[in-house]
DNA sequence: TCACAAATATACCAAAAAGTTTATTTTTAA
DNA sequence: TTAAAAATAAACTTTTTGGTATATTTGTGA
C-alpha cells in the first residue's frame, strides 16, 4: 500500500500531466501546479527538489502511460497486420487525445530538442523503443508468411511513427481530423500491398 | 532604402528569429533578445509594444523566410515529379537545419496549440497553403500524365508533410539524420509507383 | 546647417517566478 | 499510546521577468 506522501507525490504527478503536455515544460509554472493540485509550495518542495526535479519526473509519467496505453491497444490482437492496424488506430482521433494537449512523446520531443538535453535523452529512447517495437512486429509479420519480404521493416516502421506524429500536430493547428483517417487509410493500404 | 529605424527592427526580428526558433515562444526571455542583439530595452520597447508583439513578428518572419526557402528550392523544377523531388530533397538533413534548432512551422505549430491561438491560426494557414502547393503540383502531374489518376493528391500531399515533418523531430531527438534519408528514398519509391 | 523628429541608452519599477524557513499537523512504528 | 519521523501550511526571500520614464544621442528634411 502506498503511504500518503506517495499518493500525494503521484497526485501531484498525474495532475501536472496534462497542465504540462498542454503548456509545454518551460510554459508551466510551480504556481500553476499549486493552483491545479491545491496543495501548498512547503509541500511540493517537499516531494521535489526544484522545478526541474519535478518536470523530469512529470515527463517520465507521461511516457511511461501512454507507452502502456499503446501496448494496451496492441497486445490482444493476434496477427502482425491486427497489430499494426491497432496501432494506427490508436491514433485516430488527434483532436481529442486520451491526455488534453495532444501526443506527450511529440510535445516533449519538440521542446527538449535544444533545450532539455536529459529529456531529450529519454524522448530518443521510447523513440527507439516505439521503433524496434514496430519492427519486431513486421519483422515477426514477415517471418510467418504474413508479409513479404520485400518489406523493409525499419524503414516502414519510421515511417509509421514519423506520419502519424506529424499528422497528429498538422491536424490539432488545423482543427480537423479528417486528413488523419486518410492518412491511416493510406498507410494501411501502403501495408496492404506487401500481405502476401 | 531602409531607415535606420527600419534596420534595426529588422535586426532584431533577425537576431531573435533563431533564439525563437531553439528555445520556444516561452522559452525565450526579453533579456535573452536583448544579450542576442547587444540592444537595450528602451530600444527594443520603441520597435515593439510588448513581448506579444515581438514574438508575432518574429514566428512572420520565421514563417516566412522558410516558405520562401522550400518555394525557391522546388521553383526551377521543370516536372512535377521533379518538384515533389525537391520539396523531399529540402529537408534531407534535419539535424543541420537552415535555421538552426529544426522546423520552424513544426515547432511553432507544437507549442502554439493550446497556447497561442492566433499564432496557431498563422500556422494553420501554413499547413493548409503547403499541401495546397503540393496538391497543386501533384495535380498538374496527374493532367499532364505524369501520374497516374489513381494517385490521391490530397492525401499523398498530407502524408508527404506529415511525414516529414514527424521524421524531423524524430531525427533531431535520436540525433541521427540517416532515417530521414531512408524516409524521403521511401516517399519517393511511393510515389514512383503512379508514374506512368 | 540646424531644428525637429526619431531612435537609443540608462535607470528604474512592479509583478511573477522559483525557492526557503519555520511552525504545525499528521503518520507510523516501537 | 506516544514519541520520533514525515508531511504540510503559511509566510517570507531572492531572482527573473516584462515593462516604463526620462535623458541623451543620432538622423533627416527644410
Amino acid at each position: 500500500m502506498l503511504t500518503k506522501a506517495e499518493k500525494t507525490k503521484q497526485f501531484i504527478l498525474e495532475t501536472a500531466g496534462p497542465l504540462y503536455n498542454e503548456k509545454g515544460i518551460s510554459g508551466v509554472s510551480v504556481d500553476d501546479v499549486l493552483a491545479a493540485t491545491r496543495l501548498t509550495k512547503g509541500c511540493l518542495y517537499g516531494h521535489f527538489e526544484n522545478k526541474e526535479d519535478l518536470s523530469v519526473q512529470v515527463v517520465d509519467l507521461l511516457l511511461k502511460k501512454i507507452s502502456d496505453k499503446i501496448h494496451l491497444a496492441v497486445a490482444d490482437k493476434k496477427t502482425a497486420k491486427g497489430k499494426i492496424f491497432a496501432f494506427l488506430d490508436f491514433y485516430k482521433n488527434p483532436i481529442d487525445t486520451y491526455i488534453s494537449g495532444g501526443c506527450p512523446i511529440f510535445n516533449t520531443a519538440v521542446e527538449a530538442d535544444d533545450n532539455y538535453p536529459v529529456i531529450k535523452q529519454k524522448i530518443a529512447s521510447v523513440f527507439r523503443a516505439g521503433q524496434q517495437d514496430l519492427i519486431n512486429v513486421l519483422s515477426e509479420g514477415i517471418n510467418n508468411g504474413e508479409f513479404s519480404s520485400n518489406l523493409d521493416a525499419s524503414v516502414f516502421a519510421f515511417k509509421l511513427m514519423a506520419s502519424i506524429e506529424g499528422g497528429i500536430v498538422m491536424c490539432r493547428t488545423m482543427e480537423t481530423a479528417k486528413p488523419m483517417q486518410s492518412l491511416i487509410k493510406s498507410l494501411k493500404a501502403e501495408l496492404e500491398q506487401y500481405v502476401i
